[in-house]
DNA sequence: CTGTTAGCGCATTCAT
DNA sequence: ATGAATGCGCTAACAG
């Protein structure tokens, strides 16, 4: 019933060949005759010999495995970067083992020497934050990697990033060509990359139009539900908040319009946001006027054909950094 | 500076011991003096010795990776699975690479197989559809797998599942409870037993209230969300319709609803919802009266220990199924 | 073009 | 309790 494991070995005497010339037949290696080849061919299907990749990765030490260390798996963005990086992968021959930091730095230290131990060829990393104390130790394990999303300031990688300044500044601008002058911002920790030059898109928007930020409506944390959730129970408290609120990402803006739905208050009516990335429920949110829209797909493909370049060794030795528009998208308020 | 590998051979050196003893200590054999061991463990570190999981796997034939093959990434539901399971493998030493099959039957049994080529110990299956066309082939791999959320059919297997009639046939009681007597049902195909089952709660609950059901105003589909979207667009149109839906999943739920939004008619206030799954959305899903809650981290965590104890050995040698308890939610309709 | 040979790094008999 | 020797299945020189 359990077949016995055939190897190159049983293959090579089925088809009167040397393992050598098997193993070539197996990589594709042009230096066979036709005619052998065809021989060897048959003997392999005729044995159902299977290719074991522990033992060529012993040898060859690569393993066609990538892996990916996203804060957490069950964020739309990180899930859908990971789908469609793991196409691109697939196509490319590479399998993708997922890890996660849980949103902790130690643990994503901890991490990253886990993958580079299984010996994955490569890592894709969306670092927690900015802080690259663990930076010496990765780099002592000489492992190609890419930053997606957000980076570790100091470390040459390549990288895949969306305009955040540009993304920011136009939704905000996009508000106050609709009359709004009072704007609000709700936001990411700025030792996050991303955070940051959202921020500065925010207040460059403002800049240009004239209007003044107000410190006290600046509003920073880690963007998860919870926060967006708490922090719209603050600001609706308080009376001479504003109405309208740019918001750093979908997690803080699906907490900050829970709240505004669980409360039926009659200011709710007056709310307006603009926010960062559009997903397919983002019609459900409220209050959402405008929101900047990434290209996630062309982005996780984007890293994958990177780190496999870097890995096979194609493509300009030097760290690139792909840097892609967003795309701003305006909703109509249904409320 | 690149760090020549170092292997064990250089710290049974280091120690003066046999590269057996230290093999021994690396996989904590108690046949090993308490002295020797110290010796070793400091040679280890002292070298910056790193074990190569490789190599360990060419010997052993276990790679301490789990596969999990998902229709796709991008549903939330599957990646809360996975990334329970991740937590949860993690903890117990081994790694989850992730397949997608693209919802296609032909490209699961490719993924199977070649996650199977990959050598991973075990598969954790979410199968696309109950056909089990493939099956003989899958068993010849001769690798553990677990089902889960949905099966294939006549394959013996761990199971891990919700009680799918049950969740159904409660929601739709509780419609049934406040009053809503024409129930209409948007579901997927029942070949896959997800869908079936749910589709049987429905008719228990509607018959145990002695209430009609409208073969009309049953539909049966590919559950995505331009299902739902499709298929709400044509119930609005025929003014016959029932006011009143069981919805099978998230998705076909976020399509009806995008597409009662985008519709601003008189009637959408009339609609109501009841349907599978909840997510940290779900409470701006404006028709959703109630939503069967499944216990989905806990889902993953089995998944995860039951394919351990079966590539372990550990546990019982039948297959086990487990059946877990669905929670109703019940939301304020805020219109 | 093809065969011979020698490991990759580790776990594991079988002795001692 | 420890060491010597063997081989997991494959690839990569090097010869021919």
């Amino acid at each position: 019933m359990s077949k016995a494991t055939v190897t190159i070995r049983h293959v090579a005497e089925r088809a009167k060949v040397s393992t050598a010339t098997v193993s070539r037949v197996l990589n594709n290696n042009p230096c066979v005759r036709q005619r052998t080849r065809q021989t060897v061919l048959e003997a392999i299907d005729s044995l159902g010999y299977k290719l074991n990749v522990v033992a060529r990765s012993l040898k060859t030490s690569r393993t066609n495995t990538i892996g990916v260390l996203a804060p957490d798996l069950s964020g739309d963005f990180f899930m859908f970067i990971a789908e469609s990086m793991n196409r691109e992968l697939a196509r490319r021959g590479y399998s993708l083992v997922v890890g996660t930091s849980q949103s902790s730095e130690e643990e994503e230290a901890k991490q990253v020497r886990h993958l580079a131990e299984r010996l994955v060829d490569g890592i894709v990393l969306i670092p927690v934050g900015g802080s690259n104390a663990y930076l010496p130790q990765i780099s002592d394990f000489n492992i190609p990697i890419v930053f997606v999303d957000r980076i570790l300031k100091g470390y040459r990688a390549d990288k895949v990033l969306v305009d955040n300044e540009e993304g920011a500044c136009k939704a905000v601008s996009a508000l106050i060509g609709e009359g709004h002058h009072r704007i609000g911002y709700l936001g990411g920790n700025p030792e996050v990359t991303t955070a940051e030059e959202r921020y500065k898109g925010y207040c460059r928007a403002m800049k240009e139009a004239g209007l003044e930020i107000e410190q006290k409506y600046v509003r920073f944390g880690n963007p998860t539900l919870p926060f967006g959730y708490r922090a719209m129970e603050d600001i609706i408290k308080d009376p001479y908040s504003p109405n309208t609120w740019f918001i750093v990402n979908i997690f803080t803006h699906l907490g900050a319009t829970n709240y505004l739905i669980s409360e039926g208050e009659e200011r709710t009516r007056q709310i307006t946001f603009a926010s960062f990335d559009e997903m397919p429920y983002s019609p459900l949110l409220r209050y959402c006027r405008y929101a900047v829209q990434q290209p996630i797909a062309e982005m996780g493909k984007a890293a994958a054909n990177l780190i496999i370049d870097r890995i096979e060794g194609i493509g300009p030795p030097e760290p690139q950094t792909l840097r892609f528009k967003t795309r701003l998208i305006q909703h109509k308020l249904v409320r």
